[in-house]
DNA sequence: ACAAATAGTTTCTGGACC
DNA sequence: GAATGGTCCAGAAACTAT
């Protein structure tokens, strides 16, 4: 039981697009949307200048750029949101060994496992805002939200209650008075179809789940759920902080402008996507198990399909071919929006060669169709693959170099034109400036990478 | 009308095996 | 010998969170 404060939880505010601001000084205290910027993109994250507009993540771009068309729309930039993240994570860690990442914006820290000298509220408060005020030092300015509890629940419930930059300590008894005039949203678990399932049986509150018993609960929602949501409800979570998760599945997916018909062009994209994944799986020494295809069709009905080896493999055309003859069952004529390929059941080592190739790999041959020699779909000259290429690089937020003009920023790009805007965290606003897309002065710009200190 | 990418959990169903 | 129940696993779908 924990009668005192001792679990964290922190959020980066508006975390991609406050990486935006601080990278791009002219859209700091604008409003900045982070997302998918295709015609299907949903937002990811929304500066809270463009959230007074109503922008809000999860919504379409397209909704976004109706409430705030003078937004600027950016892609993400992932390699400065991880190395931020990994600042913070690591502030995290120099403050207690057991610290929990949810995602690249948001962690669990452990404080009875901290060094503090107790966990009155007055002690981790103030040891909370020296938490806060290193982030925003490390991060060149970024702000977080924290909220500490007894409980996980109740931490992140606290860490949701002042934002932005804010800090919330809920006092040690005071759990269930905090609860109970929220709606049952809150609580974890409970998302809209639960939400619903709930509000039907009059259950709005958490006030009003707390009087539901536990038959009733699992009747209406199901055992395993039903159970959590009459312990949550009380303020009853035991859930421990556990530091390096160990992941459970690899995957890749993406929606495309427009729907696919093609079969050969679908099979060509799973085999990409399985390169992907397999690669993945190879870098971290992960294999497994059960290969998994998701459809998307144009309806927006998802399948899954998916299919068991007898030992595991990261071999790429093993992955492939087992996708691609996953989709051979499928039909696909009214056509398919999104395609996606995972792994599953991973074990954290490499079945041992049989006769130069490994054991899941000769499985996965004897198990694939019949004469089908090649490694890879063939290859096809695909009329979006090369749209894809034709932009690569130019994608509005992307980092660029100008030889002459230094580092910038794609502010757009379109019909041959490159438009940059030069400045970076360091310099003031710049200028902007349009070039021909394949100006040979411009190139992207990647982070160059660090020599590392050698281990003695 | 529109709805990303990645990952995790739960539930249900059906077969194999004892 | 046939029916049955339990357990485990695989496959599929639904739901959730960030």
């Amino acid at each position: 039981m924990r009668a005192q404060a001792s679990v964290l939880h922190l959020d980066l505010d508006a975390f991609f697009a406050a990486v935006e601001q601080r990278d791009k000084p002219s859209l700091r205290g604008k409003p900045v949307v982070v997302g998918g910027v295709g015609g299907r993109g949903v937002v990811a994250t929304a500066s809270y200048e463009a959230r007074r507009f109503g922008v809000r993540s999860a919504m379409t771009t397209r909704e976004a750029r109706s409430r705030c068309p003078h937004a600027a729309f950016l892609t993400g930039r992932f390699h400065a949101y991880r190395e931020a993240s990994a600042i913070v994570m690591g502030l995290l860690r120099e403050a207690s060994p057991l610290v929990e990442p949810l995602s690249l914006d948001e962690a669990f820290v452990d404080l009875a496992a901290a060094d503090l000298p107790d966990l009155e509220v007055a002690t981790v408060s103030a040891y909370a805002e020296t938490l806060r005020a290193r982030v925003h030092e490390a991060t060149g300015g970024l702000t977080a939200s924290v909220g500490i509890g007894t409980s996980k629940f109740i931490a992140k419930v606290a860490s949701d209650l002042d934002k932005p930059d804010g800090l919330v300590v809920v006092a040690p008894g005071t759990e269930r008075e905090l609860l109970r005039p929220m709606n049952v949203t809150v609580i974890p678990g409970v998302g809209p179809a639960t939400g619903e399932r709930l509000r039907r049986a009059g259950i709005v509150t958490v006030a009003d789940l707390e009087a539901v018993d536990l038959d009733e609960l699992v009747r209406l929602v199901g055992k395993a759920h039903g159970a959590g949501l009459h312990a949550l409800a009380r303020a009853q979570d035991d859930r421990a902080v556990v530091a390096d998760r160990e992941a459970k599945s690899v995957s890749s997916e993406s929606t495309f402008d427009t729907d696919l018909t093609d079969r050969s062009l679908m099979e060509h994209l799973l085999t990409r996507q399985a390169g992907e994944v397999a690669t993945r799986l190879s870098k971290h020494g992960l294999s497994g198990r059960t290969v998994t295809i998701k459809v998307r069709m144009h309806d927006f009905t998802t399948l899954s399909r998916s299919t068991t080896l007898p030992s595991p493999t990261d071999s790429a055309p093993t992955v492939a071919r087992l996708a691609r003859r996953l989709l051979a069952d499928l039909d696909t004529s009214g056509g398919v929006r999104l395609l996606g390929v995972g792994v599953s059941g991973l074990a954290d080592w490499v079945q041992e060669d049989l006769f130069g190739e490994t054991l899941g790999e000769a499985l996965g041959e004897a198990l694939g169709e019949a004469g089908d020699g090649a490694e890879t779909a063939p290859e096809v000259e695909l009329p979006d693959l090369s749209r894809v290429r034709d932009r690569s690089g130019w994608w509005p937020g992307a980092d660029v170099v100008h030889d002459e003009l230094g580092r910038g920023w794609v502010w757009g790009a379109g019909r041959g034109v490159v438009t940059v805007r030069f400045e970076t965290a360091e310099t003031p606003a710049g200028p902007v400036r349009s070039f021909a897309h394949d100006d040979p002065a411009l190139h992207p710009w990647q982070k160059p990478v660090e020599d590392e200190p050698e281990e003695p």
